[in-house]
DNA sequence: ATATCTGCCTGCTCGC
DNA sequence: TGCGAGCAGGCAGATA
């Protein structure tokens, strides 16, 4: 699933690939993977506009344009591939591949081509950004989220810390991979509630956020099945994941049997011996 | 403020 | 081998 990590790789691939590129043409297979304005708008607006920056916003890949900004989420299974094998690009309404479901054509012969089996993943073409990321929470490796900033969050919130982290009005960018990963970093349980941290556990919180989420975007990205960067291959950080997908495997620091439980609705494996309840 | 449920989707796994 | 049921999961929206 395409976390902080995948879309900051895919933002950084289209960054080069991108950006001077003129729209020459839409073409949209699905179109309820436009959120916004009407897939008809949506054609006729992006049509001619240049790109003018490519970056990333938590999981939001956002791309500047001549006079709109086009947002883009992932959700689970999204890919973004530029000119991927010729013969997928969809022509003319109809394409080779079946989860290809939008296509951007540029003036260049190029073309962006969005593919998603599940068909989770939306598109938006606005004037003004707020309306789509105006909610969401600080950016995990923004220097301004000191520890002692994620400590006075942490505290005021009665909530899992499995569930906070996953929330992205409180922090954006996390899923379900790096929150796990994170927590056995951290020694802390999922269920260990944000009022109750300590000052110190909080530091160590704001670290081990860090650390993992840097690492993943060095390893560009997590492949565990479906993620791909821009040019279609598969990120590294799977190597180095500890207990996310490995029920029954033992945690490397204590020896203890590593589980899969429920927490906050969402399949959740940690190390019930060394992370603290 | 917090918790729980449903819908969106399709591929995969599992049990029979 | 084949088939259907259930599951996975980010997020919005509704409800308790």
């Amino acid at each position: 699933m395409p976390e902080l990590p995948e879309v900051e790789t895919i933002a950084r691939d289209l960054q080069h690939a991108l950006t001077g590129q003129q729209v020459a043409d839409v073409t949209v297979l699905w179109p309820r993977i436009v959120a916004s304005p009407s897939p008809e708008g949506f054609r006729a607006r992006l049509a001619g506009q240049t790109v003018r920056s490519v970056g990333r916003r938590a999981k939001f890949l956002v791309l500047g344009l001549s006079s709109d900004c086009l947002i883009v989420h992932l959700r689970m299974t999204g890919q973004l591939l530029i000119d991927p094998d010729r013969v997928r690009i969809p022509v003319a309404g109809a394409c080779e591949d079946p989860h290809v479901h939008l296509a951007l054509h540029l003036r260049s012969g190029r073309a962006l081509c969005y593919r998603d089996v599940r068909k989770f993943g939306r598109f938006w073409l606005v004037a003004d950004p707020s309306g789509v990321l105006g909610s969401l929470g600080p950016e995990p490796l923004d220097d301004a989220l000191t520890p002692a900033r994620l400590h006075a969050m942490l505290r005021k919130r009665r909530r899992r810390l499995k569930d906070l982290l996953l929330d992205q009005t409180f922090l954006a960018g996390l899923g379900n991979i790096y929150v796990d990963e994170v927590l056995w970093e951290a020694r802390l349980s999922p269920r260990f509630l944000g009022s109750a941290m300590e000052e110190k556990d909080s530091a160590r919180l704001q670290g081990t956020i860090r650390v993992v989420l840097q690492r993943a975007i060095a390893a560009r990205g997590t492949t565990l099945r479906d993620y791909r960067d821009a040019r279609g291959a598969p990120g590294a950080n799977q190597d180095h994941l500890i207990v996310y997908g490995r029920a029954g495997e033992a945690c490397p620091r204590c020896g203890g049997v590593i589980v899969r439980e429920v927490v906050a609705g969402r399949g959740t494996y940690f190390c019930p011996t060394c992370q603290r309840e």
